[in-house]
DNA sequence: CCAAAAGTGTTATCGCTACACCCATGA
DNA sequence: TCATGGGTGTAGCGATAACACTTTTGG
């Protein structure tokens, strides 16, 4: 396939770069992560930037977007929306070049940072960046701000959690995205006033003597949330 | 300048077809309406379609969306809104081309449908639209659930109104946007309550004999509500 | 004088917030 | 036995929703 197409049509038009950028989240008990990476080619090689590459005549921009993910985390199934384009002509003094800026979502384990690490990729925390090349800084910023306005409509949060979570998981992890302490008593009322959790027999051990009950989503109850565009918590 | 770059970096990367689509919404008493054209090139000549233009080099992606609506339509101070780029491999059988379609909204009068039909476009009513090439369809769809989002969370009906209006025009607009009757007493209550209008001293006498009073907007109050978010009607 | 739209208040309900004590358990 | 996190209920407040009559005025 040659790269400037053999099609008849639009032969006119300029043909430019475009490239996805991924902005990682990751999630910990103590708080949101980033992950980032040291770029390997010039300009700006060696410094701090999200993820990301060229845009593939032969593959649609979400696989670009999904295979920049897989490289760098190993991960395929991870929750990830498109945050937007950044497109004025002078972003990248390497060239023109357009980015369609994605960001992801994913729960925090020691093996993915051990992928990370093998990527020279690097978690931060997330209100300890270091300085990012071009706009990415602003990709990070404009991502948070949507991660959480998207948070409060749509159950996000629900994409990070094992397919067995307790509620004070569920209530960490909506602290987590929100920066701030949330009520127990209300959170789980508010949940579970939703009727889409299963309340498991099991109890989850690994954070407290007692035990959490574990509960599961009702897929179909879940679906029916999900398209609905339930309201949130706050 | 070389439509293919001049410099050194990113030499391997394949180069593509950006586009811009622009779903342009024009609102009136009696509902929404889409401006459609008919296509001037290969393939698909003379269907309708969105308006929209392939993105030059020397142009950012915004300016290029502004671009195509000042063409269209003549007008510059329109709110107009990325909606999101539309990249899969095949969707335009002329060649591989992403799009990033924006969604812009705009009063209409008389002197627009005027200027529209110099260019052989066209006000289709929302529920009422002809075939569309492409991915169009779905370009619409997901533009209108994005405008109806929105409008809960930012002032956009604002946007489309004169300088001078009337709580009554405010709400028929709130009417149109989510297809839906609000309650009179109930919608002046919420917004006068937000403290962003000044009452004028005039009447609008266009809509019935007693006439229902101006109001404009107090633009700190105003801004202030765009950066706070107000959660807004329903 | 009447048609047509503008303007106005009250009440019931619901959801959110704030808040404190007991429970189960492993160490 | 005690430290730690899990689990529970209630009362007050504010926002929303439902609802009907009066006012103005051009024709």
């Amino acid at each position: 396939m040659n790269k400037s197409s053999s099609k008849p049509f639009y032969v006119d038009a300029d043909r430019l770069l475009l490239a996805v950028d991924c902005i990682i989240f990751g999630f910990e008990r103590d708080g949101l992560k980033l992950l980032l990476f040291q770029r390997k080619v010039a300009p700006f090689q060696q410094e701090w930037s999200l993820i990301g590459s060229f845009v593939k005549t032969q593959e649609s921009v979400r696989n670009a977007a999904k295979r920049v993910l897989k490289i760098h985390t190993g991960l395929t199934n991870v929750f990830m929306e498109e945050l937007g384009s950044y497109g004025s002509v002078d972003r990248d003094p390497g060239d023109r070049v357009i980015a369609i800026a994605h960001y992801a979502l994913m729960r925090l384990q020691e093996e993915d940072k051990q992928i990370a690490a093998e990527y020279k990729a690097q978690w931060f925390d997330i209100d300890e960046l270091p300085a990012l090349i071009l706009d990415h800084q602003q990709m990070v910023e404009d991502a948070l701000e949507k991660l959480r306005r998207k948070a409060r409509y749509r159950p996000i949060g629900f994409e990070l959690l094992p397919e067995k979570f307790t509620i004070p998981q569920l209530r960490v992890l909506y602290e987590v995205i929100y920066q701030r302490a949330l009520d127990r008593r209300n959170f789980r009322k508010k949940i579970l006033s939703m009727n889409v959790l299963e309340k498991l027999a099991e109890k989850d051990k690994t954070s407290s003597r007692k035990g959490a009950y574990l509960y599961r989503f009702i897929p179909a109850k879940y679906q029916e949330m999900v398209e609905k565009g339930v309201d949130f918590v706050i």
